[in-house]
DNA sequence: GGCTAGAATGAAATCGATTCCATATGGAAC
DNA sequence: GTTCCATATGGAATCGATTTCATTCTAGCC
């Protein structure tokens, strides 16, 4: 592998005028500018990212940290991050946690040691342990989704407003009894979405049956049981607001295998649409959010913040959620489960 | 941030004394050890992985370069890729090329230049000078999923075979006329499947009709739009045969929106598996790839070629598809589309 | 003509680790 | 008692870039 130095000696030059060629630093007459390009090319010389970083403390690239990959929702979030980042010259390292804080303090110390240039992060408890300590070491932090009861900046979706229009919606169509299959009490938007449930049914003066709520993980698995589980109550309900995609499935699928019609004998909501390249016919009413556009907007204010954008106090951008009206919950022609 | 330096000083020992710590190697006395893990501790110290992989030349890292990272298939395959590395304490760069062979150049670059132990690899086109590229550099390879023409290690599933049995269970179901909806010719497994399936038809007497042959790409609108020109065929088919599951789920939708079931109308067959966290009810009979699998084996390999194994030759790892069929080849009951 | 500023270039130090080589000690082997 | 080797430790060079500082040359200006 061929290095500045063997570029240098080629073109008749130190190696720093090499340096100013490539990253079109400082003054080079355009003469030796040709020359040293044509040593570049000649040996197919390509800079060590490695060497640059060590010297200049800075690598061009960001740490983003995931909950669970395999969710499409969040490789949907992962592609605005590296939209952002690659029009700004950084790339982007992915890793994921399953929702484990041993995982997370795991990959946030590998990133730190990578020496990443800033961490887009969704954290995987309420601890804000991780947090904290990158932002000890002077590394920018975004904490993408959800909050955390730490100051630092934060990009995220209205949980709360979205899980109180889907509950609202339901109680439009005449719902009294709606009950929720929730996510861990740990992470902030399973939180938030059992407050707007809850907002929507006291304000609609609807009283809250806490025998209806019901808390596991962000799982098809989870979703599945806690859907068995309400249907095994003597006072079924007439609806169910899954909050999030996978409790979806799992809930479309616990309703199929107790013969129960969506949303003839149950009504259905959900948190976050499907790609469309994933589904064969959308039919879930759902809060959607903007996924993307999440993942664009947290690269762009971590790249102020790299770049010294002289603000000081963490800001929270909040983005809404989109009611996404569709034949799950009853409006309309009815139809069959698994449709 | 604390150095190496700072460690030796506050311990009372050589920098290097503290390399030895760090990575258990050379000799360190007990009484040693203990002061430079106290200094370390007390120092909230963590190496600097450029400066150490400048000088090792090794990062611990591997360059994951895929096509398609919203295809819930490569995420699987990360997700093996990412397990067998981390493993062996190797961490892994994701990138996505889109199919795009400009995106790979670019990726395949990036990754050089920060030095990357070695690549794994799914070539967006067959062009090969990427992969060419890399193996001047000295940095080993391994191929994913595709062939190329050129001598690499190779980890990938038997497409033909897979397409070959699914088109074969269509023929015992008394199928004749088949249509196939292809990938990108300049794809492998895309000509591969189409190989299988000329096999298959040709064994069974079955003559081949071109106009039954559709080539575009592994995209849902690629498989709507071929489903749709396939529809208008004066003579049409009675099976469709997807090469991909995007291009399955168009084949179904674009079934639906002309008013077809699955399978009375038309039955269908496809390739890959959706992951069931996706899917409410599984009803497409399909020539699953064990996707994680490839992954691990393929990471295994490439460790192995990293380490030095010795062996020379490339080597071609060919993992079985497993038939799965289910209700949408129509075998057994008949349901209507969109089940 | 002398002074200044910009243009062009390079020498040397530096980033933070590891590698290579040297040195010292203590006990085992002969 | 010497030799040898495993154990223990450190000094200095090194990886490949960038940064800092210095130097030279030229053109513009008063």
């Amino acid at each position: 592998m061929p290095t500045i130095y063997d570029v240098a000696r080629r073109a008749g030059v130190a190696p720093v005028t090499v340096s100013r060629v490539i990253n079109e630093s400082g003054y080079v007459s355009e003469d030796t500018r040709i020359r040293v390009r044509e040593a570049i090319a000649e040996l197919g010389y390509t800079p060590n990212r490695l060497a640059r970083g060590l010297r200049s403390k800075q690598t061009q690239t960001l740490g983003l940290v995931v909950t669970d990959i395999t969710n499409p929702f969040w490789t949907t979030v992962a592609r605005g991050v590296e939209d952002a980042a690659s029009g700004h010259g950084f790339s982007v390292i992915l890793c994921n946690t399953d929702e484990s804080e041993a995982k997370q303090q795991q990959y946030v110390g590998l990133l730190l040691e990578k020496q990443v240039d800033g961490f887009l992060l969704v954290p995987a408890t309420d601890d804000v342990s991780a947090i904290a300590l990158v932002q000890e070491r002077d590394v920018p932090v975004v904490v993408l989704d959800r909050h955390v009861a730490f100051p630092v900046d934060t990009v995220r979706c209205d949980s709360e407003v979205g899980a109180y229009d889907l509950v609202t919606h339901l109680l439009e169509l005449g719902h009294r009894r709606i009950a929720l299959l929730g996510g861990s009490p740990a992470v902030s938007t399973a939180q938030d979405r059992i407050d707007g449930y809850r907002r929507a049914l006291a304000e609609a003066g609807v009283p809250i049956d806490e025998a209806l709520i019901r808390q596991r993980d962000y799982t098809q698995e989870g979703g599945y049981a806690m859907t068995q589980s309400i249907l095994k109550l003597p006072d079924r309900p007439t609806a169910l607001f899954a909050v999030n995609n996978f409790i979806a499935i799992g809930a479309v699928r616990a309703l199929r295998d107790a013969g129960l019609r969506i949303p003839d004998d149950m009504a259905l909501v959900g948190f976050d649409d499907l790609p469309s390249a994933l589904v064969v016919e959308p039919f879930l009413t759902v809060a959607a959010q903007p996924a993307y556009e999440m993942g664009a907007r947290a690269t762009d204010l971590l790249l102020a913040r790299i770049e010294g954008d002289g603000v000081e106090t963490p800001v929270e951008v909040v983005l809404p959620t989109e009611l996404i009206v569709r034949r799950s919950s009853g409006v309309g022609i009815t139809t069959p489960v698994g449709a």
